[in-house]
RNA sequence: GGCCCGUUCGUCUAGCGGUUUAGGACACCGCCCUCUCAAGGCGGAGAUCACGGGUUCGAAUCCCGUACGGGCUACCA
């Protein structure tokens, strides 16, 4: 192997073609392609394929670099960073299919056919039927030279398909995922290089842009398998080297089926948008189909970069599930720190209008201020939901409380069955007393060492107290942790709180009274 | 129809002829911990390695069939 790259540089690219967003089955083909480029030193290209005017459209493009970077990913050379075998757009690059092409009419390589796409696909339907079909049934080729000539000067539409060798040994190649294929040269057909219009189909751009970009490794997906042979036949018929493949397999929904639209979120961007970090659903993919070591799942990008080889990537298709991606996605939470979450959560905070010192809605800007004057504080929030967020998107309603203000909102289900104890009234106004002297130190585990206290000397369970006060202070008998929340909710906010649920806890003690006293 | 490819717990995978009573992870279940929820710890259930034939002293691993799934079979990519 390291013989190998002495001989030739590896060179590697990712050529999306830019009919629709970056998907989770191209990103990780992406991704395999820029770890084997950073494992072998080589240079990893990001080459677009927008050769289908209907369907290409410039804010794919853009969106698909977008994804690309937010993944974490860079590229060699491409767009935005151009390089010496540019352009990588290939609408651009017409010009070195026309010279392919003639150098492929003069040396009698090619031959035009004036078949139009309604023949082609009537022949092909009855021979379909017959079921023998083994592509284009080469009328055209046998035409006789004058009358070519004739039909090309009166500028009759053609398509130039490949003249195929009459004899040939079957096509073999080995396949760095795949290993050995062998395709039968008897399936093979005169595949058309260039269409009437003009334009280059996908096989003949794909080849004549990989080769002058010297590409070592064509890494794909295996849709391409069967377009592999052609390609080698158009590389021979252009006395051009021949690269390593390796095709990747396909990623399926969770029903089996091909991974589309209708699985839900299948964009890069979409995951982005549900509160996933990059980092983790980079590794998530990077597991999809390949394993480090079949028993670690956690990794950086750099240890696959430093490890990433064919030999660990499977054969068989894999099912994407969004339970492993959640899974991942809580571990990246639980390790990143306080700093990296808070710079993370950011845009949810601004979104969700929460920020430090603004009761109600506060705008974004509010915000960014917020979290600028007040760092230290909202860094303390991490440890409250690192382990309890599985997402960005779960942390901000999460941990909105804190925000409240005076003002909180309680759960009614939560008020109904943690302040309806007729002891939760005095117990709570014990809390209040505690907590309102200014000679405890704000800080949550005297906090808690005080509060302890009141159910101790009450003889009621700690539980039955410490729903009440979670209520009270965070709105819900589900929460973060309590004596951390007081903290950081402080003083006075935390007395209000409450006071006023202190409040409701009577008014519920009465009415259940009332209803449970015989009249 | 033809050609190519694939098939190990529900899911992702380890396994490259003997170290395998098939290992790990997610999900699931139970217990412990505990101020709730999580997290964590411990344990459990879950795969006759698609099926059938070979080869071999020995096969999840090699070969051949069959079934099922996927891809290609375009003047789409």
């Amino acid at each position: 192997m390291d013989k190998l790259s002495i001989e030739k540089p590896v060179r590697v690219r990712f050529a999306p073609s830019p009919t629709g967003f970056l998907h989770i089955g191209g990103a990780r083909t992406a991704i395999y392609n820029w770890a084997f480029a950073r494992r072998m030193g080589g240079t990893f290209i990001l080459r677009i394929e927008d050769t289908d005017p209907e369907r290409s459209t410039p804010e794919n493009t853009a969106q698909i670099i977008r994804s690309l970077r937010w993944l974490g990913l860079d590229w060699d050379e491409g767009p935005e960073v151009g390089g010496d075998f540019g352009p990588y757009l290939q609408t651009e690059r017409f010009s070195t299919y026309g010279m392919a092409l003639k150098h492929l009419q003069e040396n009698d390589l090619v031959y035009p056919c004036f078949c139009t796409p309604e023949e082609l696909a009537a022949r092909r339907e009855s021979a379909l039927s017959k079921q023998d079909f083994h592509g284009y049934d080469r009328s055209c080729r046998h035409l006789n030279a004058d009358e070519v000539s004739a039909r090309l000067t009166a500028g009759e539409p053609c398509a130039w398909r490949l003249k195929l060798p009459l004899e040939h040994d079957d096509i073999v190649f080995d396949d760095a995922v795949y290993g050995q294929i062998t395709v039968p040269f008897s399936e093979m057909d005169d595949l058309i290089c260039v269409r009437s219009d003009g334009s280059p189909t996908y096989n003949f751009a794909a080849v004549i842009d990989d080769s002058n970009m010297q590409v070592s490794h064509v890494i794909r997906g295996d849709d391409h398998l069967s377009n592999t042979p052609k390609q080698i036949l158009i590389y021979e018929a252009l006395g051009l080297e021949v690269p390593t493949f390796a095709h990747l397999s396909m990623i399926l929904g969770a029903d089996g089926k091909r991974l589309s639209k209708r699985h839900g979120a299948t964009s890069i961007e979409a995951y982005r948008d549900e509160g996933y970090l990059s980092e983790a659903l980079l590794n998530y993919l990077a597991l999809l189909g390949w394993s480090l070591d079949g028993k670690t799942d956690i990794f950086s990008a750099q240890t696959l970069c430093e490890n990433f080889s064919f030999g660990r990537v499977s054969k068989n298709p894999a099912t994407f599930d969004n339970d492993k991606l959640t899974w991942v996605n809580s571990t990246y939470i639980k390790e990143m720190g306080a700093r990296a979450f808070i710079d993370a959560l950011t845009p949810w905070l601004e979104s969700a209008g929460l920020a430090y010192g603004i009761d109600g809605k506060a705008n974004a800007e509010q915000v960014k201020d917020s979290i600028q004057d007040n760092r230290d504080w909202y860094e303390a929030i991490y440890p409250l939901i690192a382990e309890r967020a599985k997402t960005l998107a779960d942390a901000a309603p999460m941990v909105s409380y804190l925000f409240s203000g005076s003002e909180l909102e309680m759960d009614e289900k939560s008020v109904q069955k943690c302040l309806s104890a007729a002891e939760i009234p005095n117990l709570l106004e014990s809390c209040i007393t505690i907590l309102d002297n200014p000679s405890l130190e704000w800080q949550h585990n005297n906090i808690e060492a005080a509060l302890r206290a009141v159910p101790e000397v009450a003889g009621v369970k700690p539980k039955l107290l410490f729903q009440a006060v979670r209520v009270a202070i965070c709105g819900n008998m589900v929460s973060p942790p309590l004596f951390e929340s007081i903290e950081l909710i402080g003083r006075n906010k935390a007395l209000a709180r409450l006071k006023k649920a202190a409040e409701t806890a009577s008014t519920i003690a009465v009415s259940v009274k009332d209803v449970t006293t015989p009249s």
